[in-house]
DNA sequence: GATGAATGAGACTTCATTCAT
DNA sequence: GATGAATGAAGTCTCATTCAT
């Protein structure tokens, strides 16, 4: 059956992101659902191709996340709410991965982090993934000036680079700062960025 | 003699940064500065005090840096300008610990993840430094918008959130996407940024 | 069938004179045939098991050409001809067990060992063995020398012993330098030892 | 102080030669010594450098008694009474490494045969030893040749080898066969090849 | 007859830490 | 102030073995 495998994922998953790569130990996850040590290794060659595992499925998420809300949608405006509905990127990950990303997203970022340090595989996926948002938003704000619908006068890569740029910023600076409400920053980067490239 | 102690963290912080708090040993860093594994425990009471240690020396260098380019300037172009010169920024990290973090943005990153997990003592310094700056820049553009000099209907506890955010999400992102030149980015966000404001 | 179980001692018996007891596992063995681990264990109730019966296919088949030679031939000369034609033991071995061991009879030596070490039993085979062809050939030399054929005044338990011995010893050494040619070594033997003997 | 490492190689080849490389656990031989397990990493960087270890302190033994042997006598007669005393060849291994080799010199070829398994580097080692005492016998023999002292119409090249192989087949064998009495095998050797070669 | 999941013991190895010198 | 031997805990990984299917 799948589902052992699934659920040493899962759990591995959750460790990973509330502790760290090289503090978890196959012994603990192995035990947090009630199998031993060995069993991992009918699954997984190593704890590396564990963890690898684990990355590649996050960014599979990520990447249904984040390049799915740009074809869906067609009003620009609507692809901006949608990137910056931080309450949004928290919850899927959450229901997906059973971890509560919502208070706690500097984990996951983190989790990430040691990803992409780990794995150079890994670090190129979640780099293309970047590359392809920022070039799927550009595309579009170039399309709209095209259209004469919003100013042509902007470097719209800077542009979109900035906008990814401060996703990943505003999730990773707010962790921080308890005083910030994402969802108002996210409402007043769109409603900023609007005004910024309206004619 | 404090050489050595001193020794020892510049040399703890360069591994630290180049790999894992984890992967380096206490007998690599010993052998880096041709004393033994032993000698470092004169100095440090244990792995964990002299990566604090590490840490809390380069959250000063950075206090030193953001803070200090704040209260220097008067002019808020030229703050945001400093703010936003992401090669000062890395030039003084380099100059600092003999770490070439240009190239390497990511790994110093990454070294002040693993610190913020390791110590919230730490991590609470990190915060409150962001929390500085945000608050910084905010009292600035306030007294500025009071003054008439920029827009008053804008959210500028936000905006400097933003700002901040974007600073820590291009350096983040940046490492991931070759055809982005910071330096620009940094120009770009400077001018829209004024021009948001500018009444 | 039966099949299945001749199979698996025949890959066992590759892998173990080409690597080593300990370093084969079961379940490279049944992957070799396309079966997996759990099935050996329909034929071999442990590893040790199917470990002494290959080395019971291998002592029998040795059995089977040193014993078979003596008794076939009639004539001294055609019997150490027999004993010291090394090309011909390699060959039988290859034939029997598909493992190439002319240019490794090393590692054929080296599974005789092992064996050995793990099975008293099988070391008894093996000595026995050896008791056998020393007595067999002792027993021809005396009734040739009874009918005055060679010479009487020789230990010819010693003779058959060092005849024995140096078999094994040439093969050993035999392996270490590349300079000698175990037929020619093979062909002088029974030449020196034909004029010693001689009257 | 480098008894300890000294301790743990003696130890170490005890063990080697009394059950088998694998088998042997480090934390049998740190046990055996009164150390921990992590200590003969003080001394070793893994099992195998430890193993090597001992395998050229063996051969170093060996060097230094066959090699020894050849040139400081001058009377070919003594020299291969030397070579063939196995008592002396056993009882100088017992002393040097404190193992009882006369009862059971099986397991020290054993051991031998392991090394030069793992180690291509010590199975050249062995390989160099076997041939030097092949060209020094063979040197010794054509050198008497030529003084017309012994026969002119032999292959000494071939006689010094078979010389050795015995050495080494006799050593195997005579463990097998509990009737032979290694020093009466010595004996005759010496004295059927003097008779061999005399003119 | 055979599979494949799972166990469990044991191995090597690493390293922070201690401490006598 | 520093060394270097030694500890001990923990971790990854391997595999023979079992057993339900």
């Amino acid at each position: 059956m799948k589902e052992t495998k699934d659920k040493i994922i899962l759990k591995a998953l959750q460790y990973f992101a509330e502790h760290d790569y090289q503090t978890v130990s196959l012994n603990s996850i192995a035990k947090g659902i009630g199998i031993t040590k060995g069993g991992i290794y009918h699954y997984f060659s190593s704890k590396d191709e564990l963890f690898l595992e684990c990355m590649i499925s996050v960014v599979d998420k990520m990447k249904e996340f984040s390049l799915g809300s740009m074809s869906e949608n067609v009003e620009l405006e609507d692809i901006l709410t949608a990137l910056f509905s931080f309450d949004n990127i928290f919850k899927i990950m959450a229901e997906s991965f059973d971890i509560d990303f919502m208070n706690n997203y500097y984990n996951y970022s983190y989790m990430i982090f040691v990803g992409m340090k780990k794995f150079p595989q890994f670090r190129e996926m979640i780099s293309k993934l970047y590359v392809e948002m920022q070039q799927g938003l550009e595309f579009m704000f170039i399309s709209y000036a095209e259209k004469e619908l919003i100013r042509k006068d902007i470097n719209y890569k800077l542009l979109s680079f900035e906008l990814i740029a401060l996703v990943e910023g505003a999730i990773l600076v707010a962790g921080f700062s308890k005083e910030i409400d994402l969802t108002e920053v996210g409402k007043d980067i769109v409603g900023s960025t609007i005004e910024r490239i309206s004619i």
